[in-house]
RNA sequence: CGGGGUGUGGCGUAGCUGGCUAACGCACGUGCUUUGGGAGCACGAGAUCGUCGGUUCGAAUCCGACCACCCCGACCA
């Protein structure tokens, strides 16, 4: 390919509005442009890169026996409703409505379809366990789009599903991929870790997400490398010790002018803030309202507390007034007198005594409350978050939290969709049974982005070779003066058009001086850099730079043209 | 949606407080020179200053509404 005529312009200056590396380097470079809040071109350098990454997924998909096919973008909606996730799902799933005046909806993911097909196409046992995946673009109408091409509302996923008899070949299917997701990030260049997540939207049992880190990132980790436990912060279960007994006291009210904050309280009163108790009020998605108390020095973990009492609809942070018309104060409230609400204790609360809650009234706490002395939960369960430093769960070592991007996810279905579906096979024992799901998504834009990411350097990208979108980058200097640069240069092109696994090399042809040149080569960040001049001809050829390294020597020209052909 | 911010040639910005010819660097075109690390000189093209409305003799600048984008939160590959 010749720059001169590439479809690409590379940036001198920043962009203003790109903060992270991948998101700066690929606007630089020319691999991508934005259309508007989380919608992107790929320039052909991206796209190139983008389908480089598609193939390592597609090569390890293959090698565990699924099966790329290709499901619709716009869905009729009667398929959402029919599993339910057109009422459940908010405004991130796109509807709309086609001439006939019929309701559509642009597909976020595609269970649905799989189960339809299942359907159809699933008799029998025999068929059994099969797996199918493809590469489709994603619309999910995100609240906020961030970070270039890590978090956009229009992205290529490759989202696989596989269909098995039971719950034993589901936990096959589900070994085979983490060992494929394994594969692909490493192949791709990326440390990824897998993390035990929460299973959202897509139900099932069981779900890891695959994080590389990144002070970017929008998930935080809970890991220790003691015994390598690795959750999600939103799962992950804290590890709290019993505080010192006491016996409880007598409840007494005390004026705490301004302690509106945890903080303030706890200096005010001269307590430590695992002292007092911590009361969040919000409200679930169809309307109940949820008080949840956790001891001053923790966190509410939302996630915990959504699956604790199964809000439907997730949860809100409730306003002042919804707050005061349940006979509480923001500020100063806790569950002593409230009503029309659902009480929500982490069980730390329930174990340690006398803390300070909020009296419910402006400028007034009670000290020595206790659960359930003064007043009566409706649920008790772990609603913290862990924090940095807190004891691991499961070998008493310490944590620590570290911020992570999702690079991939595994989820064991199970058979909600398959039954909502009635996507039935007959079974060896004559009776039909619902097929077993799990689905396995990984976003492409997203790693083409971790990817730089994890491989840059001040002066641009440095591609893996695996995913790079040539494997070398020709530099012509000097061919004013010397015209056997051009005939050279145009030579080793020649040679590597539909040659080696690239099948093309990337050839800087333009009229521009060589500082120009080589930065803009380094910019782009080809895993080789070839530079033919009045100088490397003379000393024999060539001059090979490996990007990476720095490393250059001289070659000669055929084996130059070697390399190019991928010999 | 809540909070914060920004919209001025392709990119990065100045000008806005204190109204009066829209400026600078890069990139772009032509010519000459230059050619191993973001070249020099000359000439040139390119902006209804996000949109609509208001104030005013006069608005990029003041006021209002709207739109877009970015950042922080609530959601996800």
């Amino acid at each position: 390919m010749r720059l001169s005529h590439l479809f690409f312009s590379t940036l001198r200056d920043d962009p203003a509005e790109a903060e992270m590396a991948s998101h700066r380097l690929l606007l630089r470079a020319g691999y991508v442009r934005q259309l508007g809040s989380g919608i992107y071109s790929l320039l052909p350098l991206g796209f190139r890169v983008s389908k480089r990454v598609e193939q390592v997924i597609r090569e390890e998909q293959d090698r565990i026996g699924a099966q790329e096919m290709e499901m619709p973008v716009v869905h009729p909606a009667e398929v959402w409703k029919e599993s339910g996730r057109y009422y459940k799902i908010g405004p991130e799933l796109v509807r709309f409505k086609d001439r006939g005046d019929r309701d559509m909806v642009l597909a976020m993911t595609h269970e649905e379809v799989v189960a339809i097909l299942l359907r159809d196409i699933v008799q029998s046992y025999r068929q059994l366990p099969m797996m199918v995946y493809h590469f489709q673009t994603k619309f999910r109408d995100e609240p906020r789009s961030r970070g270039g091409l890590i978090r956009v509302r229009e992205f290529v996923m490759k989202d696989a599903y596989s269909c098995d008899r039971d719950e034993a070949g589901l936990d096959k299917s589900y070994r085979e991929q983490y060992a494929a997701y394994e594969r692909t990030f490493r192949r791709l260049g990326l440390d990824a870790i897998a993390v035990g997540a929460d299973v959202g939207i897509m139900g099932g049992s069981k779900a890891h997400e695959f994080m590389v880190l990144n002070d970017f990132g929008e998930d935080t980790l809970v890991l220790c490398d003691q015994c390598g436990y690795a959750e999600n912060q939103q799962i992950a279960e804290a590890a709290k010790p019993d505080p010192e007994p006491e016996d409880a006291l007598p409840t007494e009210d005390v004026e705490t002018p301004n302690a509106t904050t945890i903080d303030a309280l706890a200096t005010f009163l001269d307590v430590p803030r695992s002292r007092t108790a911590k009361a969040a009020f919000f409200v679930t998605g169809d309307g109940r309202f949820v008080v949840a108390i956790v001891r001053g020095d923790y966190d509410v973990n939302e996630t915990k507390l959504v699956n604790a009492i199964k809000a439907i609809g997730g949860l809100r942070p409730a306003t002042v007034e919804e707050i005061r018309a349940r006979g509480m104060e923001a500020g100063y409230g806790s569950p002593i007198g409230a009503r029309d609400s659902t009480i929500v204790v982490d069980e730390l609360v329930v174990r340690s005594p006398n803390l300070v809650a909020g009296a419910n009234r402006v400028g007034w706490h009670v000290k020595n409350v206790n659960v359930p002395r003064d007043y009566t939960p409706d649920a008790v369960a772990e609603i913290t978050n862990v924090r940095e430093g807190d004891p691991c769960v499961r070998c008493g070592s310490t944590v620590k939290l570290r911020k992570g991007i999702e690079v991939g996810n595994i989820f064991k279905l199970g058979t909600d969709f398959t039954n909502a579906f009635q996507s039935m096979y007959l079974g060896e024992d004559g009776e039909r049974h619902p097929i077993v799901m799990g689905s396995y998504g990984i976003g492409v834009g997203r790693n083409v982005a971790c990817v730089v990411e994890a491989h840059h350097d001040e002066k641009g990208i440095v591609w893996p070779e695996e995913v790079a979108p040539y494997v070398a980058h020709l530099v012509a200097i000097g061919a004013a003066r010397e015209p056997r640069v051009t005939e050279v240069a145009d030579r080793l092109h020649d040679v590597a058009q539909g040659a080696g696994y690239w099948r093309d090399i990337l050839y800087d042809d333009r009229d521009e001086s060589p500082g120009v040149k080589f930065t803009d080569a380094e910019l782009l960040g080809m895993p080789w850099i070839l530079t033919v001049s009045p100088k490397s001809l003379a000393a024999g050829g060539v001059e090979v730079t490996n990007r990476a390294t720095g490393e250059r020597s001289i070659r000669s020209i055929e084996e130059v043209e070697a390399l190019i052909r991928g010999d």
